[in-house]
DNA sequence: GTTGGCTATCCTACTAGTAGGTAGTTCAAT
DNA sequence: ATTGAACTACCTACTAGTAGGATAGCCAAC
């Protein structure tokens, strides 16, 4: 089963998103790398912003998709949260996926067309109440001690993993993303 | 006296960036806002390449001076960390900084001319090796009290800062920056 | 079962506008 | 007289986006 060229587009731009952000590639860049003419790339997504719109709403769904999977397959919330930053720290470690797209056009939201800078938003805060729905079930479960509230705990983690993407890349050290977050799982445990 | 031409280029080109990164603005951007030829901003700066290694440069330096300064001037670790995260809060709640230049410029670290990347890896150093140094002292004075090592903790506390900037700038809430920062700083208090 | 239409995909060729950058000039202050 | 800083005018390359045509597959109707 050959991949839908549209899918191939959009697998080439998330990559280039998350190397430049919005204004870091050109239809001619995803030409390129997709081995298609530019025009081609206007007949599936007729603006960059939409590309790039649905290129964000078809990246959300899978992290929420793949959220809730682990919330439902994986035992504990102990190791749900171990296994969403398992998952980024593989993806960082062999490059496969070096940044989360929203982290990265968070980063420039002021600049973004409008419906893209709101599905960047969503996923901010589903992130955050994904994260803090796993520490409400680990506070129950007496498996985690919060020293704020959950709500609270979940901003603090969130932010700690994007932070901890940024230094990976800033320094060049993938191995950094887990000396950080690492630490940050490990006092949240009871 | 006058503010020198030069520098209300690079002031103009550091907002840009802050907005937007590198591939956010153009020499005609800043023409518009300097009140200034296009032309004439080549003068003072050959190529967008050295203009923003020169702002990036600018920047580390009056960071580096400003860290410092906090530590010889203010009294206490405590008072110097709370001091830097005071900073950061101000710029970011009156919107005169709302990002630091680095974070976002080593987002796109991969797509900026190499002079320009090394610049923003040595701020990252920088930046750990004054919260480092700060910490240490903190402990030696038996103020803090951490879980892991100086320089590992120093890595914790760059991360939460950069990604609380992250947060704050997507969810819009220019607060929530001290809701994720502030708890950090407690928890290393002894 | 072949014809004819419909649609999807991709193409060549083009547009207007913007990117970073250059050449050469003017002009005031040294 | 020289210099620094500004200017006008321009260049080439690239940007997103458009117009219109070629090819192929599918799905009737005959």
């Amino acid at each position: 089963m050959e991949q839908a060229t549209s899918e191939k587009i959009l697998d080439i731009a998330q990559s280039l998103v998350v190397a430049g952000g919005y204004n870091g590639f050109s239809y001619a860049d995803i030409s390129e790398a997709v081995g298609i003419r530019k025009a081609s790339i206007h007949h599936h997504f007729p603006t960059k912003a939409e590309l790039v719109q649905v290129l964000v709403d078809r990246y959300t769904q899978r992290a929420e998709s793949g959220l809730n999977s682990l919330r439902e397959h994986v035992p504990g919330p102990v190791e749900q949260l171990q296994a969403y930053l398992n998952y980024w720290q593989k993806c960082i470690l062999d490059a496969s996926e070096p940044f989360c797209v929203c982290a990265m056009l968070a980063a420039e939201i002021q600049m973004l067309p409008e419906p893209v800078a709101t599905h960047v938003r969503r996923h901010f805060e589903n992130l955050a109440a994904w994260l803090t729905s796993v520490l409400k079930a680990g506070v129950e479960q007496k498996l985690f001690r919060l020293a704020r509230a959950p709500e609270e705990e979940a901003q603090i983690l969130m932010a700690s993993v994007h932070g901890a993407m940024l230094s990976a890349r800033a320094l060049g050290n993938p191995s950094l993303f887990a000396a950080i977050v690492g630490p940050q799982l490990a006092r949240l445990k009871a």
